[in-house]
DNA sequence: CAACAAACTCGACTACAGTCAACTTTTCAT
DNA sequence: ATGAAAAGTTGACTGTAGTCGAGTTTGTTG
């Protein structure tokens, strides 16, 4: 009977995760070291290594969970009626909510889908498939009523917000700015997406407004 | 006479830099232990701790030098009568060779600047700004042209195309274009930039041509 | 110059991620 | 049922970034 091994595995593993879950909120990734997961697991330092490649794997794997309630989390709040912008800035600001509640493991996850060690199409490590393809369905309602070009390759224009997302999420963790100013410059940023600013063509408002970036020293909020 | 000393940690300070010129080349970030570098430059290894922070302050160090060239390059390449984003794809791709030859290092550099592990403003770690102030100029040449809005907030601007070099740059350290195919999709991303994709007032070649991400797997280009 | 303080230097030490060869358990062909 | 092979487990071990307190050099004061 070749299940045993297998349902063991799945114990053991789940058992890694469930000990992850507890430790890296209560103390912090860093300061969790693989031993503390092991003991808590009640298996060896080594076997962890047979089933994750290294100790941001496991993060990165109990991560994938998250997404998912994220995404749980824009539909429930989305108004597909509402305006394009209007969607955008309700998902970014889902996503946004768990970088707010898991700071230090949102950032590590940032830096490794963004600049992983490894060139890497382990899906893991990449941006949220579900979270491009939902910008692409804002992208393609906005289509339909003639708001977004009919022209415009979803795709790139997703690719192209996620961009403008990363940014204001990266000026957020640099410390140009704190939460709130976050929401009002993302806004700024999808507007400029959207409109562009070449000639004449954009609207007035959406140029002229700067983005907020009030402070000469990081702020401190807290982690 | 208290200069001696001052002169003498100047020396210090620039045999650690030295070492660190022929080191991290020669054998890699990572293969070159601060003990490497000690032995090089004929110091204790505590006594490098009392001049950097970190193995990765010594490697930002370094790369300011760089910074300094790539600009230099940038000027005299740069045609400030042409076109906008034929100057920002002169000024991206000066950015780009540093990236192709130092790929490693500056996966590090873009790591840190853009989610750093403490919210800082040192500006060892922060985007050039004299790159950043760069983008801007070439902005401000456009909108004496008409061809940028001129109520464009100008940093707004220079972030936001920042932004998409970024993301550009990310997609090909994560494999999904080689350098070729890099060149061809900030070109895109930056007319997307320009001209926005709102409504039906963009020129309708800009919104078409989908970026290149020909790879399922990541492409092997040589480090 | 003496003697004291401040600044600087040093390498043994700590901490921890990740490895590995010995050991245990499961599977399966006979 | 048996025993050999495959799969899985383990903690002692390795390598290296970064720390720390003892020792050394430089600057200063009387």
């Amino acid at each position: 009977m070749s299940g045993k091994r297998e349902q063991h595995k799945q114990q053991t593993r789940q058992a890694i995760l469930d000990a992850a879950r507890l430790l890296f909120p209560q103390q912090g990734f860093d300061q969790t070291r693989i031993e503390d997961l092991a003991r808590q697991a009640r298996i060896g330092k080594g076997t962890i290594y047979s089933y994750f490649d290294s100790k941001e794997q496991i993060l990165i794997e109990l991560l994938a969970d998250n997404r998912l309630q994220i995404m749980d989390q824009f539909r429930q709040q989305n108004d597909p009626q509402s305006t394009v912008p209007q969607q955008l800035m309700t998902l970014f600001l889902c996503q946004f909510d768990f970088c707010r509640q898991h700071k230090e493991l949102a950032r590590l996850m940032f830096r490794e889908s963004m600049f992983p060690a490894q060139p890497t199409m382990d899906h893991r490590h990449q941006v949220d498939l579900s979270y491009l393809q939902a910008v692409m369905e804002i992208l393609a309602t906005g289509q339909k009523r003639a708001e977004i070009a009919a022209e415009l390759d979803l795709l790139s224009g997703a690719i192209v917000l996620h961009a403008h997302y990363c940014m204001a999420v990266s000026g957020w963790y640099i410390g140009y700015y704190d939460s709130d100013q976050f929401t009002h410059n993302l806004r700024q940023l999808i507007t400029l997406a959207l409109n562009g600013y070449a000639g004449t063509n954009s609207p007035e408002s959406s140029l002229s407004s700067p983005l907020q970036i009030a402070q000469i020293s990081p702020t401190t909020e807290a982690l």
